[in-house]
DNA sequence: CGGCGGTCCTGTCAGC
DNA sequence: TGCTGACAGGACCGCC
């Protein structure tokens, strides 16, 4: 899915276009997403207003002026894209249209349907099921070497599985979690609680990975685009993500690829030493 | 509590 | 060309 960068460029491309207007129609093509949309969907949209479009963890939240919160989260392949309904087509998987005052239409997509979209009362985001027990955000203040000392030290597994662990750090997903390992010197391959030592290198990395994704306005490999409808362009600057073979540009060591977890992982076995473990050259 | 595999869904691509 | 299986950016659930 996009992962914490798509959806923060997600999020600032929909500010700009969406905050202050009026839902004034919405039109469902597909209510079946991966959770049903909830009851009254419609009628509890119609007529509201959008104040804040705020991010916690990959999801999104839209501030109404009802006091209800309307929660996407985009999952595997969904996008929002914004724009003029004059001369709109519905593309195959366009499933929910948001018509907003001023002539602006919002469209959600999504061809997986891993995304979902939710409403719930209160700004308190805790008071969603979904967005209960996220960790710390990776940008945020929580997100300290001594918090994430203390979180790797009680895990078995390995390390690159733990980073997508949403409990422990919200954002980081497929593709960020071996770009930030790469970044960082570190195998992905070692045991999470045997990377304690290096919790303050992680920290770095993972930040400094997201900063700069999010600089290029995110990653696009197949259907993800911001809010303007163009993509990101980060995918030209990963280091080992979907690069088995290729030369590491740190070093020229060969990029390795395995599955962890059902995923792909890719790390340069020379930079990224499974024993004797270093930060990069 | 931690970790793993299965699962949701559609599209694409490699291999036969 | 057409079929089949693997895999794709996520994350929940049940099970051990």
């Amino acid at each position: 899915m996009p992962e914490l960068p798509e959806v923060e460029t997600t999020r600032r491309g929909l500010a700009q276009n969406i905050i202050g207007r009026r839902l004034m129609e919405i039109t469902v093509r597909r209510r079946d997403l991966r959770l049903p949309l909830p009851e009254h969907f419609e009628a509890r949209l119609r007529g509201c207003s959008i104040m804040r479009v705020r991010r916690r963890a990959k999801y999104l939240l839209l501030d109404l002026d009802s006091g209800e919160v309307l929660l996407a989260h985009l999952g595997m392949s969904g996008s929002f894209r914004v724009l003029d309904p004059t001369n709109y087509a519905p593309k195959t998987h366009d499933h929910v249209l948001f018509y907003l005052s001023g002539g602006r239409l919002c469209v959600f997509h999504d061809p997986r349907r891993f995304g979902l979209l939710d409403l719930f009362v209160g700004e308190d985001e805790a008071a969603h099921p979904l967005l209960a027990h996220l960790g710390p955000e990776p940008l945020g203040e929580g997100f300290t070497p001594g918090y994430l000392a203390t979180g790797l030290a009680r895990r078995g597994g390995a390390l690159k599985p733990a980073l997508m662990d949403q409990k422990l750090v919200v954002g980081v997903g497929n593709i960020y979690a071996s770009e930030s390992l790469h970044r960082a010197g570190i195998n992905p391959m070692i045991k999470a609680n045997k990377a304690v030592k290096f919790a303050d290198v992680l920290v770095s990395a993972v930040q400094a990975t997201l900063r700069a994704a999010l600089e290029a306005g995110g990653s696009t490999l197949r259907d993800y685009v911001g809010a303007d409808g163009t993509g990101g362009y980060f995918q030209h600057h990963f280091l080992v993500y979907d690069r088995a073979g290729e030369p590491c540009s740190q070093c020229g060591g060969t990029i390795e690829t395995m599955l962890q977890a059902g995923r792909a992982s890719y790390w340069c076995a020379q930079c990224q030493p499974i024993r004797a473990i270093r930060r990069k050259c």
